[in-house]
DNA sequence: ACTTTTGCACTGACCAGTCAGTTCAAAGAT
DNA sequence: ATCTTTGAACTGACTGGTCAGTGCAAAAGT
């Protein structure tokens, strides 16, 4: 049965051909010449695996999406399982992140340049793969309101939300114009953020 | 000589149409023969008035953002002259910039999806861009550090550019996956971020 | 034997940019 | 007042090129 393992190693090779090419110029400026050129292998090979080029780029969004939360949810649990508390479980899901995103940046653009776009195809594909990511986020802040570690007053969904942005886009921003900072430099940034050492605490006074 | 005023108007007209086309389908996907269906001018008009798509597309982003970040320094502005301190100035910004995308979503969207991109003909026009709206965050940093009124261990440029990420993502998030929640409830979960109330100020345990 | 990949020619739709011609308001002429 | 001229603004049919997707016979891989 390793058949499939070659059609598989293939499938590999064009999902990465094609996350760069797209990440660096849209999906629309991509053509299917250029991921098969890339990719080493040929135009008919792209049509014999994928039904199309936007269902290449569909299945590349789950799969993508797929290790970005599988990878948030294990460094949750790793902390969990280390005895931290919750917030430290949020500090290990920013780095997880941040891992991430060092290590595949071109998906990481490529999903923020799409995620907000209405009217297209894979639009659909992209609500439940948003919803996939923010939901750890969400599951670990809702158990530290429950166990009091966190006050009631945050707002989850939208708490959840925020912080996945911040580690998204701090992560490109580092990438793209700050490259010269460490991974902790950012890590840094971040943490001190989520653990409110920014604002320094003072009540909100009613704005002006 | 009221035909530079035409001119403008027409000009006007042509940005409104491609700044939701292109929100919506991106800058290749988008025709110039939509847009100019849809600021009701035919198409030799838009050549008429820009030397191309692209140049069409590049003082689109230089308008638009001429007015985020002057909306964003008149709030730090007046937060600063009705007496408030440096982080009411920052939680005025928040709220300005949610203003702001509320009021031009398309634009916003536009914006992020573009900006990290490499290898495109405006990503110098773009780095400049970002800067300016960035910088009027890191003044307003700067000053609250210089001033005592928060800690020296803030990183400016990387906390500055957490916080941009922070609100822009949140806001885009909250008009496509969460509509039904009002400006308030968004600006009320940055605030909380922002001052600290999230975290709960623990120090920093060396993470697992 | 079978699955998978190759190479390449082909089609039909689509699209950025062009250009010869039209419109019209206002400046100037009578 | 009325006519003529001017030129900026605008129009839309057209062109040349590009690209997604097809078809298929031969080769390679397992």
């Amino acid at each position: 049965m390793e058949s499939s393992t070659r059609r598989q190693a293939t499938r590999q090779k064009l999902y990465e051909a094609a996350v760069t090419l797209i990440a660096e110029q849209g999906f629309s400026a991509t053509t299917v010449d250029e991921i098969a050129e890339r990719a080493g292998v040929a135009k008919g090979t792209v049509y014999y695996n994928f039904a199309s080029k936007s269902v290449l780029f569909e299945e590349l969004l789950r799969h993508g999406v797929g290790l970005l939360s599988a990878s948030l949810r294990e460094a949750a649990q790793k902390s969990d399982e280390n005895g931290g508390s919750k917030v430290d479980a949020l500090d290990a899901m920013i780095r997880a992140g941040l891992v991430f995103i060092d290590e595949y940046p071109a998906f990481t653009q490529l999903y923020v340049a799409e995620l907000w776009r209405t009217n297209r195809a894979w639009q659909s594909t992209l609500a439940v793969v948003r919803n996939e990511t923010v939901a750890v986020v969400e599951d670990v802040l809702r158990a530290a309101v429950e166990s009091g570690e966190l006050s009631e007053e945050i707002d989850v969904p939208l708490t959840a939300a925020a912080l996945v942005g911040m580690v998204l886009v701090a992560a490109l921003d580092w990438q793209a114009f700050q490259p010269e900072r460490s991974l902790d430099d950012v890590h840094g940034a971040l943490s001190l953020l989520l653990q409110g050492r920014v604002g320094g605490g003072q009540p909100l006074t009613g704005k002006a």
